[in-house]
DNA sequence: ATTAGGG
DNA sequence: CCCTAAT
């Protein structure tokens, strides 16, 4: 009956009709877990909170389960895998003659074989094994001929993706590409042209090329297996130059620049499109992210200038990224359209500070006032984020006032390390890095304040006592980001204190001017701290998802009157509250995965698989074509083909996205067709063998 | 962990 | 894509 069903259908790629497995020996793989709940424990939540916001939501999902799962994991599951192969065709009892030529099934295994440039003749012995592996016996149905067949087959399905492991981990063991050379301004120089022409003209470095190797590109050579090298390119970001370094510089000379002037550069501009996402030929793997350590490097003084001054001095720190990885969970729930609404998406630093500049003089106003200086100033941090260490602050003083105001000009982002393939799109490299940074930020941080080149620890000073006054010497202050110790595995060498919460201000729509924020790139073997290496920049233009809000910019504000910083904590956390701070509440909050639309390669995988394994398997679906997609989890899969049904279905006029091509869509159609109807047909007999064993 | 469906 | 209910 299964039979001639098939006959008539008259598609000779559909396998076997579903059959429900009572047991499963082979478990997840490429699932994604979300929900990584983490809370804020760090004492300086609110800074992280707020540098998280400013960062925005970090934009990829942490679905990749990490470069390191490869041989060991694989030998264990190539094992399951040939069990429940076995397992399965055993129990697989409806099979149709068409299916089973050995013709068909070798050459599909050709076809499917995952190891991108190999073909059979190059593995004699999964033909082999594919052709003459006996069948097993022990079979109760009348068609053992045909449990024969599809047990050739299953193996050789097994053995397929043995290869592809095989395959794959060798890749990832060597495929570790480097960057060649990237190059960017320097926030430097930024400043220094900002300096000269007060028009605050940022050069961006949107242009940062990766001149790097090329991109392979795999889905040509094998266009119907989602397998391809694991190549990747590991960046080690930093700062730029070198270790990140300067201190917030308290200066005297407080200029004012045109406004307008720079507002269109940075990330308000329109960005490219992620049209790589769509090619076929980007593949857009899963983006192992080796943030595991990371480096806060710090010299003590040297102003934004560029002028580095003595008695600098380099921390490291190591970061647990796990930790900081959670809080970035936590603090992914910020609203979107929030995010959206300030387009500051970068960790620019030159606008702010030249643009505004509006000096909040007013002694009295230390809050409100200042939100109208701050608020600028707030926006270049909260560009600036993701970094480590105040860029630059500018000191407004006024005779006569026991106040000291200044602004932090930016942060910089510390050293991070990130592991991404070499077919992975811009996009999701510019992602990657934002979640770099997220994730550190997420971490928690704590401000250190650095007086006259020495960590002022003693937090109960005032600022008195400490020589900060108004009539200060300035340069002599300097704040810092650091990682919480509380997430830190290791306490910071030299410890520092001293802190000062973060100040919130009312931030009016601004935006980041220049994506100025360099990351530095590097080849990054292990966690060397490698500067040589090239910059990039990380602003996320084309995904909005770089929306950090400005409210949060880290800027603190230090009264010469307050005897200590404690009251001004007060309000500012006061200020923070009132403010949509609901990240400490959702810390379970979970961050909608990026879109990554599927690609018309993938959509060919899908329906191949589908022919072949009907709807209702997406788990083997997963497995067989999407095995190392670990992007694509078998919901994805399942969700993936329901839209193709109904693009299918509609008019070519109404669809979107990337076309599909009407070739496959018909086979959805087909396949679609086929495997309700087979399903209809199963539904039809469980009740009457119900019936009959009744 | 998977599947199936609605949102 | 997310979320859930039901397996």
């Amino acid at each position: 009956m299964v039979l001639q069903k098939r006959l008539d259908y008259g598609f000779n790629g559909y396998q076997v009709p579903p059959i429900p497995r009572a047991t499963r020996s082979v478990r997840r793989r490429g699932i994604i877990r979300r929900k990584a709940d983490g809370n804020g424990t760090c004492p300086f939540d609110l800074l992280a909170t707020v540098a998280g916001k400013l960062l925005g939501e970090g934009e990829s999902s942490p679905d990749s389960t990490g470069s390191v799962r490869g041989e060991e994991q694989g030998a264990i599951v190539k094992d399951e895998k040939v069990k429940e192969a076995e397992d399965r065709s055993l129990k697989e009892k409806s099979y149709t003659e068409g299916c089973y030529e050995r013709g068909f099934f070798i050459s599909e295994l050709v076809s499917q074989a995952p190891v991108v440039n190999r073909s059979l003749s190059e593995l004699p012995h999964v033909q082999n094994d594919t052709i003459s592996r006996p069948a097993s016996a022990g079979m109760s149905s009348d068609c053992s001929e045909k449990l024969l067949f599809a047990k050739q087959f299953v193996n050789g399905e097994s053995r397929e993706e043995r290869e592809n492991f095989s395959s794959k981990t060798e890749q990832e063991a060597s495929g570790c590409g480097v960057f060649s050379s990237c190059t960017l301004d320097t926030e430097n120089d930024k400043q220094v042209k900002i300096e000269q022409s007060n028009k605050a003209k940022v050069s961006t470095d949107k242009g940062a090329a990766i001149s790097s190797s090329k991109f392979p590109d795999i889905w040509d050579k094998n266009p119907s297996t989602l397998v391809t090298s694991d190549e990747s390119v590991k960046l080690s970001l930093s700062t730029y130059p070198a270790p990140c370094r300067s201190f917030p510089v308290i200066r005297s000379d407080v200029k004012l620049a045109n406004k307008d002037d720079d507002e269109n550069s940075g990330c308000t501009q329109p960005s490219t499109p992620n049209k790589a996402s769509g090619a076929p030929r980007v593949r857009d793997r899963p983006i192992k992210k080796l943030l595991a350590s990371k480096y806060w490097e710090e010299n003590l003084k040297s102003d934004d200038e560029g002028h580095a001054n003595s008695g600098a001095k380099t921390m490291h720190v190591y970061y647990n990224r796990n930790i900081g990885y959670k809080h970035q969970r936590s603090q992914r729930d910020f609203p979107f359209k929030k995010r959206k609404l300030f387009k500051c998406g970068s960790f620019s630093n030159s606008d702010g500070e030249m643009s505004t500049d509006g000096i909040s003089s007013s002694p009295t106003n230390d809050l409100h006032g200042n939100a109208s200086g701050s608020s600028k100033a707030s926006s270049g941090g909260c560009a600036a984020a993701g970094t480590s260490v105040f860029n630059g602050g500018r000191a407004f003083l006024r005779p006569g006032d026991s106040h000291v105001k200044f602004r932090i000009k930016s942060f910089k982002v510390p050293d991070l390390f990130v592991d991404i393939p070499e077919n992975a799109t811009i996009g999701s490299l510019k992602r990657t890095v934002m979640e770099a940074v997220t994730a550190i930020l997420g971490g928690g941080l704590r401000i250190g304040v650095v007086f006259q080149g020495k960590k002022v620890r003693d937090d109960n000073k005032t600022l008195l006592q400490t020589g900060i006054s108004h009539d200060y010497k300035l340069d002599a202050l300097g704040f810092s980001l650091e990682p919480n110790p509380v997430q830190t595995s290791q306490p910071l060498g030299q410890d520092c204190r001293s802190c000062v919460l973060p100040y919130e201000t009312p931030q009016p729509l601004t935006r980041c001017p220049s994506p100025s924020t360099v990351v530095h790139t590097g080849i990054q073997q292990g966690r060397s701290d490698d500067h040589t290496g090239t910059s990039l920049s990380n602003c996320l233009e084309s995904d909005h998802e770089s929306a950090p809000s400005p409210h949060y910019a880290a800027l603190e504000k230090i009264s010469a009157n307050s005897r200590a910083l404690v009251p001004l904590t007060a309000v500012n956390a006061e200020a923070l509250s009132a403010v949509p701070l609901r990240k400490p509440k959702r810390s379970e909050a979970t961050q909608r995965r990026i879109r990554r639309p599927f690609s018309v390669s993938e959509v060919e995988a899908l329906v191949q698989a589908v022919e072949k394994l009907g709807t209702g398997r997406w788990r083997d679906v997963k497995l067989r074509a999407f095995d190392n997609a670990k992007h694509r989890t078998y919901v994805d899969l399942k969700d993936k083909w329901k839209t193709l049904v109904h693009t299918a279905r509609i008019s070519p006029q109404q669809r979107r996205g990337e076309p599909v091509p009407q070739e496959l869509l018909d086979r959805v159609l087909t396949a679609h067709a086929y495997w309700s109807q087979q399903q209809a047909k199963q539904q039809m007999k469980q009740p009457l063998e119900t019936y009959l064993l009744l």
